[in-house]
DNA sequence: ACAAAAGTGTTGTACGTACACCCATGA
DNA sequence: TCATGGGTGTACGTACAACACTTTTGT
């Protein structure tokens, strides 16, 4: 650190840290029976970009740590709030934007039973699969955000923050298949997640098709993801 | 993103962005044959925390981007200019620092043959098992790349980065073993790495004691460490 | 000749995959 | 009773850990 305070603050020195949010969610196709990695973009009202969609954000306040902006600038663009929050990566190549701005990516689940669609103004939710252009580099960062998703998905128990309560073994195989994009054998996938300490049997069932499927809970004293040494840090 | 850029700008809101590096290298104990994991430090010449060893770093430019100031900063403070650089992770708690400070650490790997001892002004080697306490959350910073570092040569070829162009499977062992911390088994070690693809057996052999070893390659074409969509971005 | 490191062979266990098969329910 | 998804059993292949063994050098 060699330049002072003063100096850094000089207006042709200024940069400014920005906060934004990937946070992903699963839907149901209508027609289909499949799910789908679905996120939330707000469209842009001003410039840069202005009417183009991008990353719920906000600039980080100077009194709160970066996971806190990242939760109240999701909150206030979109009114929801995750049930997994985690750092993705800081952008800061200096034409990202017409101003220089550092923004400090979080990623998010969301549970099924969290999708609160009170209809909020500007914005819309996309298929991951399917984006337009989006504004800034937010293209890259949802598709450094998916990839992060898939390789979490195979070393760690993070599928299961984007279901209820209470679900099925088919359930959670069905988040398994839209996040990887491929089918998994229902007889391997049980006996695989069962043996991984993570899930409780209930004594409840769930009926309607054929054979009542037995429901699960989360087992809580299991984590979602290692993180290392790092908890809820900033 | 819902204030003004001038708003952003005004002091009572000043956050500033620093860059800081984690560079790993390898020692051999002189009384042991044991490989070290150590990493340079550098003095505080200046409140806040002078005099307490800090990790190399210093304020980002507004024309550069975040790997390219990590570089830089790097070279200014120790002169040393790594093999490989990866972001770590982006620390901005309020508390942190007496000022706002949102720093961006990128952690590193110097190869041995890399490491120009030229004994610049305020630099020392730490054994990064044995930190003395760093100023502000620098210990917490370590502690968080050791972590990186050990669970990424589990899966990549990330050790390479720590030795020379030739190196015996000795070599390349006990490296691993520093930094894990066990011993391997030097069969199977053999056996994982050969069938890996990442290196080039030389026609060369290191004679000197007992039966001569053959010399190896990295093999160029494979990557260090896999880092997704993203490339040498910032 | 002997010690010690280089390098090879063999075996057991764990785990993922493929797939045959039985079970329980709605229609 | 039949179709369908729930759930169990089993066999095969790969990967890794453990460890016995052979090879090649310096002393």
């Amino acid at each position: 650190m060699t330049r002072t305070a003063s100096e850094a603050l000089s207006p042709a020195d200024a940069i400014r840290v920005a906060v934004s949010t990937v946070i992903f969610t699963l839907r149901r196709l209508p027609g289909s029976d499949a799910f789908q990695v679905v996120l939330p973009l707000v469209r842009r009202t001003r410039d840069p970009h202005e009417g183009q969609w991008a990353l719920p954000g906000g600039w980080l306040d100077a009194t709160e740590g970066l996971a806190a902006a990242a939760s109240r600038t999701l909150g206030e663009t979109t009114g929801l709030s995750p049930s997994y929050l985690e750092q993705l990566y800081a952008f800061g190549a200096v034409d990202r934007s017409p101003t220089r701005v550092v923004s400090i990516v979080y990623w998010a689940l969301l549970r099924a039973d969290e999708i609160t669609d009170s209809t909020v103004e500007n914005v819309s939710w996309f298929d991951a699969a399917s984006l337009p252009s989006l504004a800034f580099d937010h293209n890259e960062i949802v598709e450094y955000a998916l990839w992060r998703l898939r390789n979490k998905v195979g070393y760690s128990r993070i599928a299961h923050g984007l279901l209820a309560d209470e679900f099925t073994l088919a359930d959670l195989r069905e988040v398994y298949e839209a996040i990887l994009g491929r089918r998994l054998d229902p007889a391997n996938f049980r006996r695989q997640v069962e043996n991984s300490g993570t899930l409780i049997p209930t004594d409840r069932f769930r009926t309607g098709s054929h054979r009542p499927a037995r429901l699960y809970r989360y087992n809580q004293d299991v984590e979602l993801a290692d993180r290392g040494p790092l908890d809820a840090r900033d």
